[in-house]
DNA sequence: TTGTATGCGTTATCAG
DNA sequence: CTGATAACGCATACAA
């Protein structure tokens, strides 16, 4: 077996409780006996038992991470797997584990309860795929430390973070204009996609503080498939005068667009320009590689981590919103036209 | 505060080691105290805690899922997001949480073997990329509940479980012939790329059993980029008998075949047919989509996850392997000669 | 079938 | 600064 406090205690001729106080490296004992006991507890071997400090101190160091996780969610949701990363590694140093968890959003509220009630964790992340206004009121009930990833879409007192997809938007126009682009179109995914109007509702931002708009027979929506980027090509080929750069709403739109584009002899970005969001899955790999509004999605883990380790400290804390920022990644589909 | 099992037994008029009893369905109970301390419980909302549980029952009930987790994982290492859905899955099912911990495999051997003397967790899924000679060893001395994913390539006698890309080649290869083909051609990644090597050795077992070979100057190798599947679009137009189907290593490569066969206004699968590996990136974007050999990595997860539990049970179980099996998804790109 | 007593290994309190 | 002692809440061997 594996030796106890008590074994070292004996060993340094000490008593359990000073044992327990020099390895913690509490202040009050002296630096003499602190290095004894340390020498006593090496000597040994002696390593803390995690389960019974868990005992003693009514925490387990864990927090769990919950999300609907889909089949293939690398490829469904790859920003998930970086969001995960960045949390772990943020806990990882604080010294907590991550626990992950699937969950669907029905099965949320009693597994949250459950877990919470039997101090199985010491706190949630919870993904937005699992959140639900009953969820949110039982973590208000109970006051459960937690922060949400996304922005939960009804009334709530919950901390969340979220990304800012209007941000975006705005990055991917001022760098068309900056680039002396001035005539856009924009290409946006299915009617409930969110994401896609928020970053057009940027894009209309960006173009509206230089005194520019986006017309709306400039807008065109899709099914965010490569087919679609296609057929959209065929529609800008239509317009007149012809839009001097695309804003694609996704990586699939853009892809097939640009590859409609150039089998029509057209090239990117001399004959037009294009840009979209996300680097993955597609943007690196074309010829020329696309520019892209790009997020970090392992930073916005890393701040949920920090977050959630926070409300545990201080479970008062005031809501938080935090807003990761997106940032431009210039490559080869669009290019200045100044020189 | 919450209650305790003590509050249980008072209300419910019994001991508290009957509560603990009637609770876990011990057969030694009455039925009719059973009942009665059930009643008491859900009055008082009792919930065990499961600190004090792990505390007394010497077990966290917890796994941890070691791997070195790269930069944007999701794309460079699709699967394991896959294989973890798959072990949490399961271990969820038995009532076990996974510890999701990022380590490269210099800092594993410590953390494993801390996290072990400490009781953190119970048992370990280890992904390759943290696995060494070294904590190999270790895992051995300390006889630690464990599955490795991927074959360790060297002497061992660790418990693992693997794909067998080898079988994933032959299954290609036999798919082509089935369809009719003869002439064949592949299309592999770089030297040091064992994969495209195993897939490439049970081509030519199928080939071999069918009383076929594959000449070496139909054996090509690439960087696996898109561009690189343009390049060898013109060493195969060079080949004669220009082959009838060629097998390409991954989907990159698939993919910038494909286009460069298009742009020539070749048609696949008329012209030539074309068969590759895994779903995931493009193969179900291209048009036609593209006839695959797909490896369920799910199903390996869960039954890693078994696995290590059925270590926890039976720690003197024999050394493991298992092989998943590699499956054929045929869409757009072969299609039968016979008809 | 039920109850008693004890162990699990630490941390925390409080008196010295 | 140090030590005795009491939690922490549950499970379990053993006695009744």
């Amino acid at each position: 077996m594996s030796s106890t406090i008590r074994d070292v205690a004996i060993k340094a001729g000490v008593s359990r409780s000073t044992v327990s106080k020099a390895l913690n490296n509490s202040g009050v004992v002296s630096e003499e006996t602190k290095c004894r006991v340390k020498q006593a507890a090496d000597a040994l071997g002696y390593q803390p038992n995690a389960r019974a400090r868990n005992f003693a101190t009514r925490a387990t160091y864990q927090i769990a991470f919950l999300a609907d996780f889909p089949f293939d969610a690398a490829f469904v949701n790859p920003h998930l797997f970086e969001i995960m990363r960045g949390v772990q590694h943020t806990l990882d140093k604080k010294g907590y584990a991550m626990v992950m968890k699937h969950q669907d959003d029905k099965q949320s509220i009693s597994f949250v309860e459950q877990a919470w009630l039997q101090h199985m964790v010491d706190g949630f992340v919870f993904h937005m795929s699992v959140m639900s206004k009953r969820l949110s009121a039982l973590i208000s009930k109970e006051n459960i430390p937690h922060i949400v990833i996304g922005k939960p879409n009804f009334n709530n007192r919950l901390c969340w973070i979220d990304t800012d997809n209007c941000l975006s938007g705005e990055l991917a126009a001022r760098h068309l204009l900056e680039q002396g682009y001035t005539d856009f179109a924009y290409i946006g995914g299915r009617a409930e996609d969110m994401i896609s109007w928020r970053r057009l509702h940027g894009v209309r931002q960006s173009l509206q503080e230089n005194g520019l708009n986006l017309p709306h027979d400039r807008v065109l929506q899709s099914q965010s498939t490569l087919a679609d980027g296609a057929r959209a090509m065929k529609k800008l080929m239509r317009m007149n005068p012809r839009p001097q750069a695309v804003i694609c709403a996704n990586n699939p739109i853009a892809l097939g667009l640009m590859q409609a584009l150039q089998a029509k002899g057209i090239h990117v970005p001399e004959d037009m320009a294009l840009i979209t969001f996300d680097t993955y899955p597609f943007s690196m790999f074309t010829e020329p590689p696309m520019t892209v509004v790009d997020i970090n999605m392992y930073d916005m883990g890393q701040e949920a981590g920090r977050l959630v380790l926070q409300k545990l400290k201080h479970p008062a804390t005031q809501i938080q919103t935090y807003i990761t920022i997106p940032t431009l990644v210039c490559r080869g589909t669009t290019a200045s036209l100044r020189k």
